[in-house]
DNA sequence: CGTATGTTTGACACCGCTCAAACCCAGTGG
DNA sequence: CCACTGGGTTTGAGCGGTGTCAAACATACG
């Protein structure tokens, strides 16, 4: 395992970027890297939790099934984004599946060891701690929105969301609208007929995957 | 303070329980408590964050209110429950309210101190590391329970669970209908709609506040 | 060039929200 | 102890948003 990769692949992650160097290099000997070609899945719900898991290059989507079968798309990671931390203290089954949308490189790091590291580095606890309160944070937000919000507010803070992601405008959507359906909890007939909506009202212009954002005030009054 | 009292609190929270002895009294020297009369509005979103708040006697709302002025309410705390973990680490606003719904008792850690507790305790920062990472589990579960699941199977989730916190069948249930609504994002009106329909199906008994699961596998599977 | 997949459009039904009114219940003050 | 009052709950009518089904259309990939 290439050590220098193995680095460049831990500075990918804000967390593990305030660590001395000495750190870094401990959590790096950890690191595993794989390759999963596009349509890959890379666990399923159920599995053993077994792995922390930085996406070096590619796009990984992790979404979880609903009871009746549905499935809902929880995030799309983009290299740099990692995943599993949420899991590695919570019982021994994954409650979410992964899956590589276009080949992507990931670096892995076994659960078990991360954890020793963990109990080793309170200064790497206390990053992960700020991290995922981030994540609570957000989620509750999310949780809120999408209950109090309508379609027209989501698919808007969405497209706002993603402009400033990418910073670019206009840019092209990274989902395909039938999987931006997904991940607001809609069909892909309402998404396209929000579209509409939003362009017709003149608060963006959209063709295509292009989409450019023409009153991003506008749209964030619709949240 | 009343170093004894103090110790009290912190070993409601399952999170210290697994601490040595000598460390959970230096986490109840941090401790100060506090009474707040029902109706006390205890913080409000944009208040500074200072305290990590363990609830021992009483009730406390957590709610946020979204763009449109609509209020979420987000949980409701039980004595032994506490709150302010997230916001421990997010800049320096909280982002949501906290009100007292009965008179109720708080231990209060002041928020530069427990963090300086983190630092020193590898352990107490694995444990709530560990209580984190199920907070957003839990938090993505229902996230996609609110976009997938009708009226029907959200009410029926909460009957289960409240009635599986409570241990109790019949029980009591612990919120005004109406708060129910805000809970589930919803309305009173439709709740009590929703009562109706469940109720009709054979899979509760309810009169007034007082419900009794008749169909717990029927519940379930509305979900 | 053809097939599969994604997208758009239309028709329609239904869930849940809004508004309005009646009802129930608990707490208060006489 | 009882009437009053205010909030909570229920019920009804009406409507809009969104899911479903179906079909036409566009796009991408072999």
């Amino acid at each position: 395992m290439d050590l220098q990769q193995a680095l460049e692949c831990v500075n990918l992650v804000p967390m593990f970027q305030s660590l001395p160097e000495d750190q870094k290099t401990e959590v790096a000997k950890l690191v595993v890297q794989h390759h999963y070609p596009k349509g890959t899945i890379i666990y399923l719900a159920g599995d053993k939790v077994g792995h922390f898991m930085i996406l070096e290059a590619g796009q990984v989507k992790i979404s979880q099934v609903a009871a009746n079968g549905k499935e809902q798309l929880l995030k799309v990671l983009q290299p740099g984004d990692f995943d599993g931390e949420a899991a590695l203290f919570n019982g021994d089954q994954r409650n979410m599946a992964a899956t590589a949308l276009v080949d992507s490189n990931v670096c892995q790091i076994e659960q078990d060891a991360f954890q020793k590291l963990l109990q080793k580095s309170p200064q790497l606890s206390v990053s992960l701690l700020a991290t995922m309160s981030q994540q609570i944070n957000s989620l509750q937000e999310e949780k809120t929105l999408s209950s109090t919000a309508d379609m027209a507010g989501k698919l808007a803070k969405y497209l706002v969301e993603t402009g400033a992601a990418l910073d670019e405008n206009p840019f092209k959507l990274p989902l395909k609208k039938k999987d931006i359906a997904t991940y607001l909890g809609t069909t892909p007939e309402t998404i396209s007929r929000t579209f509409k909506q939003l362009t017709s009202k003149g608060l963006i212009e959209a063709k295509g995957s292009q989409v450019k954002i023409i009153d991003e005030d506008g749209l964030d009054m619709l949240v």
